[in-house]
DNA sequence: GTGTTATTTCATGAATTGATGAAATACTGA
DNA sequence: TCAGTATTTCATCAATTCATGAAATAACAC
């Protein structure tokens, strides 16, 4: 019966890990959050809108639309990662793509989501699957 | 007192939006997948041992230290969104990145959030803020 | 000052995700 | 066949994330 969680018994796994790029779990960290605040289809859909340029909170609300506060939060979640940036101008508030490391990041990614078939769970990729 | 969430009425909302790149929902929801499936540390984690080459469960099992179910969800999460691919070998699997796409996209990932200083939470970026 | 529009913050509840033990499956070798 | 190792699947619980209404803050016009 075997009680479920043991330890590896094969070959190569006691040798523990020898070489060179281990990243630090801080940089692993702080990436995975960027990618987190990517990882969300409606604030992806902010960032694309952004690809136009500067835009106004309420321009945002209109074009998606969704309340101001669901907004408000999707980009204050945008802006901790640094994915974009704001200015204000008198009673609005602009919003933009941080740089073009996001925009390019951002255009990349759409562009490659659109070229592949749909593959929401399990596509096989080669012999074993 | 205002009933807390109205419609914008200032002057450029009202006209919806114009231009021409409108991401489908389908991409959009697609490329969040695949970021969301970057967007977890320990995930990370295992796609950077994987930068070394090939490696089987019960290396990555040993490597990080963590119960075998646990990393074998991992990878089923991985997988799942075509980053990483599998070959049985035996009573091994073996698990790669997918491709080198992959490979860039976490190797630049790590290499660019090394750079960076610790942004946990907003950090100011221009004159707003 | 008051009133109005624009935006953010806060608190909360619902939905999603992540880790894990247990059981199941897969392969190998006797 | 049985026994052992390697890996996955399943069910469950805890933690996190998301959307939202209400209240707060900010800017502007009067």
């Amino acid at each position: 019966m075997m009680n479920s969680e043991h330890h590896p018994v094969c070959s190569h796994t006691l040798a523990a890990i020898p070489g060179p790029p281990l990243a630090d779990p801080e940089s692993l960290e702080r990436s995975a959050r960027l990618f987190r605040a990517l990882g969300d289809a409606p604030r992806l859909r902010i960032l694309h809108l952004l690809l136009r340029g500067e835009t106004c909170v309420s321009e945002i609300v209109t074009a998606t639309a969704e309340k101001f506060s669901t907004i408000s939060q999707r980009l204050r979640i945008l802006r901790s990662e640094g994915l974009v940036r704001r200015r204000r101008d008198g009673s609005h508030v602009y919003y933009a793509l941080a740089d073009d490391h996001v925009k390019d990041l951002v255009f990349n990614a759409l562009a490659h989501a659109r070229e592949l078939d749909s593959p929401t769970i399990s596509q096989p990729q080669s012999e074993d699957d």
